[in-house]
DNA sequence: AATACATATGCTCAATATGAGTATTAATAA
DNA sequence: TTATTAATACTCATATTGAGCATATGTATT
């Protein structure tokens, strides 16, 4: 027990911010890859700030709202390292506000429902549910092996993606990985193909070739595919910040000091993918006691001017929020 | 970039269960502490197989659900390890059910308020809260050194422990870190000795020695300490479990798999240190579409006999939920 | 100046959900 | 038979939502 439990680490960002109505993500080189490095126990004080040490040297943003958000050991996914220990990543997430700016960074910003195209219902459902995503899904379902794979099968995809028209907004990642197993994201082929060259790997069980020995054919619509297992983690990303949206203030990391309320409806439109009631979303806002009118008005667009609003610091909010909905008991 | 790079991890569960109305956690050896052991990859295939293994030997208890907490690379609290290396720590929790059993196993179950009296309300409010933590941490705050740590110190109190009557039942992990601060539990104590013999360290600005260079006088009613940062992992537990019973149905992995409605009741009322109004809880139980009624009943206890319920497979409840409290747009 | 637009903001109203009980039922123990 | 203990049913005033309609206040166009 000395040498052979040592292990590297490395830590991987997500950054995002929206862009008006458009969300977007932090990625870095090609292929498409997330800002990460490894952490150095020698140079890094603590895992945070080695990820902010490399987020701004490849990015060159500075980020100031972080979260951690998952630790990836998985055997499959990072194989081996360079130096021949085993690799842990840890994950996290980094919500900025979006500013204009000249400056030309070496990160480079893309929209995420490049990576996700069958998240975004903004415009009504996405064309790849239906040509893609639900026949394909449901000849996975039937290509099962056995009849326990096959309700298996049927329960993940329709606990994930429900009827195609109406689902959850918070099971990206669920989502994500269905379509991984089920082979129609290019991940899958590239992983598949890479453990079947390294005899060591068996297969797992829900990874599956088709019966001629090709894998299912990729249709291009399923977005774009990233380094390693980032999309992945981006999945997780999103899956935590839209379940995160409704009941905590995150979205004010997501905005500047001032803006407007149909900003903040923007914001969220653009994360959990689907529009909302604009009169009502006001009238949640301001029942929340997150954002304070600062007297000034925003009237650049057209139409007439909208009141700004700042963040209300916690104060007032913090205290109450007891527990969410259970039935307390008065005495 | 080679050697110096390596790093141990290891792998710390929070076991969790209710027995009866009692929420218990599983500690090991003395001092007190939370099962763990270092990840060997060339052991354990994942983090989370080598965290179940260890689970398993030094405890005896098998445990069925497992979700990730955080993963602790701090500088501070994981000081050097024995191999001269820097260790991180992924923390996990898992919840089971009560059963009762006569095997004697290495484990033992220590009631979960034993290390944290003030989070339990179940009584009225805690001794401990008028008689040591409100009087102390007004000292705490009186006694910063400049007006801007006064501001932030009477914030973040207010923020975590409100008038401290009625508090938010998830800010565990900002009250416990409050009253390190502050120097009313023991770890502070221990880990600020520990520093000072250490010269690399510094004391961060929020750790202070009271002027005639004792600590502030520790209170024997501030709970059990742990070892290392076992605590506070502790802690982001509690936080974590209390934050997701409201939303998410994992009260379901507490309990066996019939039980009757006080039983759940219970098991809330445990975790979250609150009572709850029965009535209104049962329909708030049977609104939430989680459970079904399996016909039995349970007629140990006095009183009318309980119906006995049973977990519905998600099923129904998985599909819908799509956006708790948004006011989403019809079409 | 009058007329489109385009948004911001106000307001209504039925349908649900919640908070706080009261009332009734069904068992066991004294 | 009567307490005692708990389960379950039901009530009812008050909040909170969901879905819209209506009005206000700017800029661009005729």
């Amino acid at each position: 027990m000395g040498k052979e439990n040592a292990i590297t680490v490395d830590l991987t960002a997500v950054i995002l911010r929206v862009r008006g109505t458009e969300p977007q993500v932090m990625t870095v080189r090609s292929p498409l890859s997330l800002p990460s490095g490894a952490f150095s126990p020698d140079i890094h004080r603590t895992l945070e700030l080695g990820l902010r040490s490399w987020v701004e040297e490849q990015t060159g943003e500075k980020i100031s709202y972080v979260e951690q958000l998952y630790t990836y050991g998985n055997w499959h996914r990072n194989p081996v390292s360079r130096h021949g220990n085993r690799n842990v990543t840890v994950g996290y997430y980094a919500l900025i506000p979006y500013v204009k700016s000249d400056k030309s960074l070496p990160g480079r910003w893309v929209n995420l429902y490049s990576f996700f195209p069958w998240e975004n219902f903004r415009e009504g459902k996405p064309l790849v549910v239906s040509t893609v995503i639900e026949p394909k899904l449901r000849d996975w379902i039937s290509e099962a092996k056995t009849s326990t794979e096959k309700i298996d099968r049927e329960e993940r995809v329709l606990g994930s993606f429900g009827d195609f028209n109406n689902w959850d907004m918070s099971k990206v990642l669920f989502r994500y990985e269905i379509l991984y197993e089920a082979g129609l994201v290019a991940e899958s082929h590239r992983d598949w193909d890479d453990w079947a060259k390294d005899a060591r790997h068996r297969l797992p069980i829900s990874c599956f070739k088709i019966e001629d020995d090709s894998y299912r054919t990729l249709s291009k619509d399923m977005g774009f595919s990233m380094f390693g297992d980032h999309r992945r983690i981006l999945a997780s990303t999103l899956a935590r910040v839209r379940g995160k949206l409704p009941y905590k203030p995150i979205v004010f990391k997501l905005l500047p000091p001032e803006f407007t309320l149909l900003r903040i409806q923007r914001v969220y439109e653009g994360l959990i993918g689907i529009l909302l009631h604009k009169q009502n979303f006001r009238r949640y806002l301001k029942q929340g006691k997150y954002v304070a009118e600062t007297g000034g008005v925003d009237s650049t667009g057209p139409g007439r001017p909208a009141a700004l609003y700042c963040f209300k610091r916690d104060t007032e909010a913090n205290r109450i929020n007891i527990g969410l909905n259970l039935p307390l008991k008065k005495n």
